[in-house]
DNA sequence: TTGCTATCCGGAACGTTGTTCCGTATCGTG
DNA sequence: CACGATACGGAACAACGTTCCGGATAGCAA
């Protein structure tokens, strides 16, 4: 209470050097525990990656969702952005299947946040919509490109995808394997496979 | 590790007097414990209510995730069993009606047991099987006498009825208020829509 | 009934977790 | 360079799941 929420990804005025070091470590220490271990984790795994007290953690992130939450946001900011720079750098049809294969990584570090979303808390409830309105752009826009080039059909729903690889990636046991990556292939070869008509 | 798997239910041969009140104290007290709280509720909060010392608890179910099993086995026993006696009772759609009531009634207190059961914990694994094993013929039967009856159609599929108000029933917030019967009830006006045809 | 033994019970004790607290170290500024 | 505000680290606390064991009890045999 009293304390602002603590903004994640640009630095803050007005906040110290040493304050902005150990909230990058936070989250980049985060991110990594949380692909690993799923949400769950132990905060103490955390802060022993980051290199930080207990203390400086709660400092940050007062709660435990504060975190996830921080974290998410700067890992969909990051997946969102590599699809303009995808975009610049390939052909549009390889430019779409890399990012989603880098959507699909993305999804897969997310292991216990979907039953976090539906778990009540109310720090989580902004993320949904977070996610919609950053992915549907980015992936919209490659999508545009590849129809215009005429390398994909142009009647795909943007949304439509997202979920579906949503679901694709996220669930499966530890065997993937691969799954998931040649899921996402055949998905973009059914796209191709419009693009005449 | 050896010790043989305690089944829920029934009293088994060999087992002390005093150790079947404790695993039926223990099972009553964890389904209401897990109604109220949810499956993650703490241990000791269970072995208060049943009136029961820890180790007793761990004594018949060596890990947290055997005593959910059990109590799931339980329960999902005494929702079967209440189709006939239902049938028996009620006229043919009265019975689906309340039965159908009664299921939703189930599924409302497994709080926490979907991502339980997506946790990889083995002992879960044979928990879908014996789900659908139980109440899939006891849906069954219920649809074939209203149909039978005249009072619905005979086209309705046991299992896809099940999933829908196992998707009905457990989502919400804690505003449901009535909201999962009356979803019960439309779909059972929308079996009797088709009655005629 | 009485006594014996295998079995079971209760709750204290252990290790791990999330979270709080505070003495100390550091940053930014005059 | 010195001072106040801020942040740091890790010890300390509470709550959790789980283990352990001395004492109690049930079931059986005589």
């Amino acid at each position: 209470m009293g304390d602002e929420p603590t903004l994640a990804g640009q630095p803050r005025q007005g906040v110290r050097a040493d304050a902005q070091r150990s909230i990058d470590a936070l989250l980049t220490a985060a991110a990594e525990v949380f692909a690993e271990d799923g949400v769950d984790a132990p905060v103490r795994q955390i802060t022993a990656k980051a290199g930080v007290g207990a203390g400086t953690l709660y400092r940050h992130f007062p709660q435990r969702s504060d975190l996830i939450a921080a974290v998410f946001r700067h890992e969909v900011d990051a997946c969102a952005a590599a699809a303009p720079t995808l975009a610049a750098r390939y052909d549009p049809l390889e430019a779409l299947t890399r990012w989603l294969q880098r959507f699909a990584g993305f999804i897969a570090t997310k292991r216990g946040l979907s039953a976090a979303l539906h778990s009540g808390d109310t720090t989580y409830d902004s993320l949904p919509g977070y996610f919609q309105q950053h992915f549907e752009p980015a992936l919209s826009a490659l999508l545009d490109s590849a129809a215009k080039a005429g390398a994909i059909r142009s009647d795909a729903d943007p949304w439509d995808l997202l979920r579906a690889i949503g679901n694709l990636a996220v669930p499966a046991a530890d065997d993937d394997s691969g799954h998931t990556q040649r899921m996402i292939a055949l998905l973009v070869d059914g796209l191709r496979f419009g693009a005449g008509a």
